[in-house]
This record gives structure tokens, sequence and C-alpha cells, in this order.
DNA sequence: AACGGAATGTGACAATTGTCAATAGATTTA
DNA sequence: TAAATCTATTGACAATTGTCACATTCCGTT
């Protein structure tokens, strides 16, 4: 699955030859059962994958003791406890496997090795850093300023590669919202789009 | 008012005399009065500001019109929206001083000038950044997993220097509540204390 | 000090969302 | 394949939050 990666590298990162070489060299590839989790609450996030096949979900437990999901990520995306992995300190979070699923997985060590030996590797990391920075302006923004259903629509739009392969009950919570409200949700808009 | 900058360099980054004076000589020091914006949508958020005296907000207009708290900064905050700054593209974003301020405002070319040429800058900043992602990470997680007065509660708890500084209705719409709301919440809680 | 506008508080009511319970459907596992 | 578990939907009702209207307080300006 390397050739996944490098593709992106390629794409996004405008990587050479000889610089896909030196990364291939020291990528590891992981696979995960469906359920089984990359990273439980207490433990330090000292890992970044890059998603190549399946699905993932990050979430913490809330003060009731529910799961809330702060992030999906599918192929192509990266996903770790970004916190945990910056300060190095034990994460609140848990990221489960959705799907069987298979990632490039980089420890701490490799990945700061990849940051300090390849310009273009962290050039592309700041882009994404700053991708993410406005991602979750957007996210609070919609958080604050728009009626549940608005979300829904927007998070339809928004990952349309995602919304129907995930289980409602996590989009919900994503949202912030509950399954059932979620459902209504979800009826409503359907009534309005056979009415039209 | 570089001396009150000065303080924090040397505190947060552990800044050196001579790096100190290199900061000096390239920071230009900038006096706004209240209800005068820094920024104003459409415009590109082409600074960084380092808050030593009053208050900002920074906000966009929702699709209703009204106005949506992202953030707050106050002295020894850094201010500007960083979406734009770093994306290069137009602002969505207001800044307007809340109080009569002061701030050490840098330019692109400055700010990058910095970071190219001293590194425990660009160390000082890495630090913050990952602050900044945790920042927002816990507040989406507020805003999906906590009720509105849990959420007013933290919001006090965490900024003690802020909350009693800055007009309610824009810490109601920071919280993504009505002011109202806000309102009845200030006033369950006191009642609260009083039974207690 | 007085005025006017902005900010906050409050009541009545509407709309939205949550909770609980029951059911049906889908998926996993033995 | 069948049982068990997980997921999604729905209804009835409760709780929370929003909307609108108006009163009150606070604050800056003259």
């Amino acid at each position: 699955m390397f050739e996944f990666f490098a593709k992106y590298l390629v794409e996004k990162g405008g990587f050479t030859e000889s610089e896909l070489e030196l990364v291939r060299q020291v990528t590891v590839s992981k696979k995960i059962r469906k359920s089984h989790y990359l990273l439980e609450e207490g433990k330090v996030s000292d890992f970044i994958g890059f998603v190549t096949k399946g699905a993932f979900r990050l979430f913490r437990k809330g003060e009731d003791g529910q799961e809330y999901t702060m992030k999906f990520a599918v192929e192509n995306w990266w996903i770790s406890d970004f916190t945990s992995f910056l300060s190095g300190e034990q994460s609140n979070c848990y990221i489960e496997a959705l799907e069987n699923s298979e990632l490039m997985w980089f420890s701490r060590e490799t990945w700061d090795h990849l940051i300090a030996t390849i310009p273009n590797f962290r050039r592309m990391i700041d882009k994404l850093t700053a991708r993410n920075f406005e991602a979750h302006q957007n996210r609070i923004f919609s958080n604050i300023s728009e009626p549940a259903d608005t979300r829904y629509e927007n998070f339809v739009n928004s990952y349309p590669t995602l919304y129907n392969r995930i289980p409602l009950y996590m989009i919900a919570s994503f949202l912030g919202i509950t399954r059932e409200t979620l459902s209504r949700i979800r009826k409503q808009a359907a009534q309005r789009k056979t009415t039209n």
C-alpha cells in the first residue's frame, strides 16, 4: 500500500522519486481490524498514521460516560491524537478502527526525522496544519452559529465519501446532538425532498 | 510597551538579551481605540499582533447577520485571523478593539523574518501552535458534550481575567447561546450560590 | 448632571432538542 | 442458520433554548 501513500506525497507535496525513496525506507505499514483500538485513553499518542484503507474515528468520553466523536479519518487522511503527540502527555482520546483498516505508521522518532531531513515534508505538513486550523475554526463557527439540521447538511456536503459509511450515532455525537434528533432531522429532510 | 512583550519572550521562550534586541529592532507598536477594527471581512490578515494593553474579539457574521465571537484576546495574547494569515486569502472575520488598546504589530514579512532568523522564536511559536490546537479540541469537545450552563461555568473558570471584562452578549455568542439564555443561566447560578 | 443609546434582565410563549421506552431492522458471532 | 447484539426509528412527554416584547440598568457623550 505504500504506492497509495506515494501518490499522495507526489500530489500534495510534489515529492521527487528520491524523496519518495527516503520516505519508503522508514515507513511501516500496519493493519488493524474493525473495532480494535489504535489508541486508548491514558496512553501517549506517540505515532502519526496515514490511512491507506478503511476508516477510523477519534473520540473522547464525556463526564456522562458517553462517547463524543471528535474526528473521522478515511483513506488519504492523517490520524493521531495530535494534542497528545505534540505535548507528549497522556491522551484523553480513543482511536477506533471502524472497518478493517491499514495505515502507514510513523513513530515520533521517524516523524521527527522526516521533518528534519526532507524540507518538502515539513512544507507539506505546515500546509496541512494550516488547513487543519481552518477546519477547526469552521467547525467551531458551525457549532455556535448553525442549527442542528444545517450542521448535518453541511456535514454531508463536506464529507461526501464519509457520511454514508459511518454509523449515524457517531455522526450525531460529532454534531453535538442525540441519535434520536438526527433521526428526525433526516426524516424531515427526506420528506422535504419528496415534496419538492 | 516593548518591555511587557520582552518579559513574555523571556518567560515563554527563554530569550536572551541579544535575541530580544533582534526582536526589538523590527517590532512596531500600534495603538487602536475602542470600537475600531484591526481587521475587516474581505481584507487579508497580513499581520500578527501581540496584545500589550486592552482587549479584542475576533468574530464572524453568520448567515443570519448576527455576530459570532470566535475568540477573545487580552494582554499577553496573540491576535490575528490565522486562517487568512496562513492562506494569504481574504478573511471572513472582523477583529474589534473592545477597549483602547495597544499591541506589538508584525507584518507578514517581519514575522517570517523572525521565524527564519531566531530559532527560539520558531520554537516558541511551535509550542504556541500546539497549545492552540489543544484549545480548539477542548472547545469543540465542550460544544458537543456539555450543556450551556456547564460551558459558561468552564468559560468563567478558564478565563478568570476575561469574563467580567467583556459584554455578556459576546460571551453568549462565543458559547453558542442567546443573550437571554445566558442571562437566565447566570440568574440560576447566583440563586444556587445564595441557597448553599 | 442629564440625556440617549447600548446592554442586560424578565415574562410569556414557541420551537427545538433530550429522555425514555418500545420496536423493527441490520449485522455479527457462534 | 439462528441467536444475540448492535443500530436506527418512532411516539409520548419533559427539559432546554429561542423569540419577541418590554422594563431596567449601565455608560459614554454632551
